[in-house]
DNA sequence: GTCCCTATACTCGGATAGCAAGTGTCCGAGTATAGGCGG
DNA sequence: CCGCCTATACTCGGACACTTGCTATCCGAGTATAGGGAC
């Protein structure tokens, strides 16, 4: 089970646009930069939250990216299924229908206990990410970020921005 | 997040193995014939089994594989972890101490909040996967496999085996 | 001075290569078995 | 008849190709902006 990388830079791309003023947006190319990683391939994850609703393009000269909604409104597994994909991670191929002990499909109950179980520990994984916002991210990170680096990053932004 | 196709054949091999009487040995390429599924790779899941310890080799003319220890005692973490890796899904490439923002090492909080939450959500992926045995499972199908089609099954070991 | 128009520059969006890991396969090393031989 | 020995056949274990999907990149379509010109 590999979760693609570009995962982690969906999380960190949307807590950086919540930090943002409200209505402001910010280009792909400096979400790259300040994060110090390939600006081509992050615009590919950018438009799958684009696409999933979780973050809102705005064209033209002094466009950008913004959140699509409140940060609070966002869960962590909004981000995850909108870049890795939504499709569960087990997938049963029905191998219990198959070899010489096979009987006529419909005999067999709707699901098998091992596909079960393994969706039960998925739901349990996505339950947890469902636990926890956006927002959250932001206000937790905004006690364990170390202040010089916020304080680095807060010029960053002002002289990007604008 | 993808898991491999051999972690669904790991866990119906398993619950095979733990139907057989105690000490008797299937050889793979048996186990494969009875899920019809291709025996040259599923020899390469048994074989990560058998290093991690879930399973066990019976070397020789009529050996083949048989669980290193009760049902009851193997999880199925213990399964999906022999099969997939023990590498966890989401991996933290520190990111937030690259680009224009970027402080001396010693000054960031030993793990970011990002990162804790991802792991926090696998971790109940795992726990939900310990909570379950493979003695647990046998016990779920033995409600829930078709009658005529565990008959066929038996009758297939009893010409197949000896 | 104000309004409108046009050219521009910058943005996102989708289509296009490269590479690593999962998928599938094969042959060699090792061992319990079965048969034959000798006592 | 019993025990030992050897050859065998079957097993697992690791090394070798192939395909899918992730990683990385590029260029074209579209739009708000900035400047200039007319009124």
């Amino acid at each position: 089970m590999r979760l693609g990388e570009g995962v982690e830079w969906g999380l960190h791309c949307a807590t950086v646009l919540a930090l943002l003023p409200p209505e402001a947006s910010i280009p792909a190319a400096r979400l790259a930069e300040f994060h110090g990683i390939p600006a081509a391939y992050l615009a590919k994850i950018l438009q799958s939250l684009s696409s999933a609703g979780v973050i809102e393009a705005v064209p033209g000269r002094r466009g950008g990216y913004r959140l699509a909604r409140p940060a609070a409104d966002i869960t962590l597994l909004d981000v995850v299924l909108a870049v890795d994909g939504e499709e569960p991670a087990f997938r049963c191929t029905e191998i219990r229908r198959r070899g010489p002990a096979a009987v006529p499909a419909r005999k067999y109950s709707p699901a098998c206990a091992i596909a079960g179980a393994m969706w039960q520990a998925e739901e349990a994984f996505r339950s947890s990410l469902r636990s926890t916002t956006i927002g959250d991210l932001v206000r937790q990170l905004a006690g364990t970020v170390p202040p010089e680096a916020a304080a680095k990053a807060a010029a960053w932004f002002q002289e990007a921005l604008p």
